[in-house]
DNA sequence: AATGGATAATGCAACGGGCG
DNA sequence: CGCCCGTTGCATTATCCATT
């Protein structure tokens, strides 16, 4: 009794026709009479009643029929439940972040709306961790120096120049980078992504930034610059749109001043499908983060 | 060797048209 | 109407073949 004559004895029990049965389960309808009789022989019973050339199921069939018909729809269910199960990811997440860190958590709050068994774990950069440290995704704003891993980018944006109301430059409508050289700056400490990439602008440019407030967190930064303390690089899209009504925006217009965001994973490694999920989602995200700041503008309304 | 399938031949019963 | 007989539809049996 294996699950193939189970399938054939159920079409044969609801048509009570051999030929129409063998019709629909594309097999000769030879094969099929021999696969009832197999069947009636293995349970030592006759399942239908012959009249001539009528078929017709009789009270022994009728019982089996039900026992069939639930033991294939649980099978049935199961296929979907694993289904389910797959399409509806669980399990964890290793993310590597090292730009954009202070947009994950509406990120990953956002994706577990959707899908609320997804979990994740962080490495931070300056965490002490190993040189090729093992994750599922990286999201960084250079591109990874780490052996067999891919990335595709998922967002490229202008870095601005935040400068206070009051600065000799706040009515330009853009800046060259080498007009800043005396200035202070307000930045990210060595190490973060986005200081070496604001740091090797300033070196294009001819100049070595002097730092006079050197911030853990981009949020601190921002508060920095809003309290007009200093002048400071500001991601146009990830670091959101107006820094307050104190600072003003600039473009650069010299050196070309973008930053690229990717995701990278491991090629060899078999990625999840809840990283798979996320790693749409992110993609997703920053597009729309992009889209969403291009319908507001313009970056300096006072110039 | 066992299994799952195909084809051809066979046998049975109902159907249906024509004829007495 | 009722009977006869060819036709049709169907299950079964026999044999064979390919795959495992």
């Amino acid at each position: 009794m294996d699950l193939l004559s189970l399938r054939y004895f159920q079409t044969v029990a609801k048509l009570e026709n051999m030929t129409r049965a063998a019709e629909i389960l594309q097999i000769s309808q030879p094969a099929i009479s021999k696969m009832i009789k197999n069947l009636e022989g293995e349970l030592n019973v006759k399942l239908f009643d012959r009249t001539g050339k009528y078929i017709r199921l009789n009270e022994y069939g009728k019982r089996f029929l039900v026992k069939v018909d639930s033991a294939l729809q649980t099978l049935e269910e199961g296929k979907t439940e694993l289904l389910d199960l797959s399409e509806r990811p669980t399990g964890t997440v290793v993310i590597f972040i090292q730009a954009g860190s202070y947009l994950l958590p509406d990120m990953i709050t956002l994706f577990r709306q959707k899908y609320p068994e997804a979990q994740f774990k962080l490495l931070q950069q300056d965490q002490e961790i190993s040189r090729y440290p093992a994750f599922d995704l990286c999201i960084s704003s250079t591109p990874l120096k780490i052996p067999g891993t891919a990335s595709t980018p998922v967002l490229t944006e202008e870095i601005l120049l935040a400068v206070p109301n009051e600065h000799r430059l706040a009515t330009r409508k853009s800046v060259r980078l080498i007009e800043l050289a005396e200035d202070g700056f307000i930045s990210l400490k060595i190490g973060k992504q986005l200081r070496e990439t604001t740091d090797s602008l300033c070196h294009a440019a001819g100049f070595a930034p002097r730092i006079i407030y050197e911030c853990d967190e981009p949020s601190m930064v921002r508060s920095l610059v809003r309290s007009g303390l200093g002048v400071s690089f500001i991601p146009a899209v990830t670091w959101g749109g107006s820094q307050g009504s104190s600072v003003v925006l600039l473009p650069i217009e010299e050196p070309i001043s973008t930053r690229t965001i990717e995701i990278s994973w491991y090629t060899n490694r078999y990625m999840t499908n809840v990283a798979k999920k996320f790693k749409a989602f992110v993609e997703d995200y920053y597009k729309q983060l992009k889209e969403d700041k291009i319908k507001k503008e313009p970056i300096n309304p006072k110039a």
